[in-house]
DNA sequence: TAAATAATACCCCGAAAGAGTGATTTTTTT
DNA sequence: AAAAAAATCACTCTTTCGGGGTATTATTTA
């Protein structure tokens, strides 16, 4: 049998390689592109022709409502599964609007998320909004994508103020009294955990989630 | 008839060049010396013995209340002149009670700031609360330190909604369609704007003045 | 019309960031 | 006591940032 044929489109680098590497363990999976925009993502469709689009959201340049709308009136074949860690359904609704077939939310464990998909690729389940809802309904809280949901440690949360603030490693490694090697393993661990690309758009979760000011 | 020997301490660099600009004009004024935290600032009184200390307030590592009771403790003949962008005049008499002669804001025009300066350290001004609050009376508006206050360009805006994001130079340049040098250059100018120095104290300043998200 | 501002672009250069790997020590949990 | 997690540090390598210039072409304003 052949695997499904998989296109990744996610505009952050580690969540890219999250799903990556979850679905790498299966070998009806096979993930042949990533793109990290809408316009990429259409770009790698016409090239690649995969049977199936994870597609994340919110993005960059051009979001994954509108390349899934310009994605199904070239390629209709193509089944595009929305993914998010958004619990604000209406985007949800948007999405199937304009031609997903399925909605995914990347805070469920990452075997139930698997099996979601499997389903859905064998066209065993129409993922509605039905389905949709009872997901968000079982799983409320939100969890990172990759095996489990790991916080941040004092020392992360601490480290992350000061970057937030604009100091360089080495201004936080003066301020901590600890190396600049240090710095930069706390700050790799920290991006890795938030799934997160650099220091900037650090800073800006941070905001967001008010871990700051 | 001697210069009077300034120590600068604000952890913005383009701040204290922009106070440097304006000081070096005049003769009477001699910048010895820049901190950019209290702790610096602390270091650098006893190396240097300034006349005048111009103290940020808002800092990392050692805030400029502290570093000035620390300094006022040791050299109680140094004279120590608050600078702050805040109009909360709270900040003012936290700064007196630590020990600080005077209190300047960054918002007052060039001329103006040199002035009352100049007449401090002369002690022909005991720079009291009334004064400075008459300072506060005349400019309610935040105004920029240097010439004149330069508000951001639409496609400066732009940019900065970009950045904040977390996007590469390169990747703004591809999402605006114009080379990554003129995405440097757009930086450049932001930055020196806003004496920020960095495109994460940026992001910080977006996030509260309420320019993104 | 002349002057100022905005937007574009290029060069050089040193510093900083971030990815990859590996390792040790301390603390916490099981 | 053993295992897991947290905190520390090092070394290399490539890319990105940010400061220093300078310059051209529109557009806007005085």
């Amino acid at each position: 049998m052949q695997p499904f044929r998989i296109l990744i489109v996610d505009d952050h680098a580690h969540a890219r390689e999250g799903i990556r590497e979850i679905l790498e363990e299966f070998e009806d999976f096979l993930i042949i592109g990533e793109a990290k925009n809408g316009k990429e993502a259409i770009q790698l469709t016409e090239q690649l022709l995969p049977d199936i689009i994870l597609m994340d959201i919110q993005m960059p340049e051009m979001d994954g409502l509108e390349a899934t709308k310009r994605i199904k009136l070239q390629f209709p074949a193509v089944k595009i599964v929305m993914i998010t860690v958004s619990d604000d359904i209406t985007d949800l609704f948007d999405a199937l609007k304009k031609g997903a077939q399925g909605y995914l939310l990347k805070n469920i464990q990452s075997d139930q998320w698997v099996e979601h998909l499997r389903a859905f690729a064998l066209d065993e389940v129409p993922m509605s909004k039905e389905i949709a809802f009872q997901i968000l309904k079982e799983f409320p809280q939100k969890k990172a994508l990759s095996k489990e949901n790991i916080p941040l440690s004092t020392r992360e949360l601490e480290l992350l103020q000061l970057v937030a603030k604009g100091l360089s490693n080495k201004e936080i490694s003066k301020a901590l009294f600890i190396s600049e090697n240090t710095v930069k393993s706390h700050l790799k661990n920290i991006l890795s955990k938030l799934h997160l690309d650099n220091r900037v758009q650090l800073t800006s979760y941070a905001f967001q989630q008010g871990l700051v000011d």
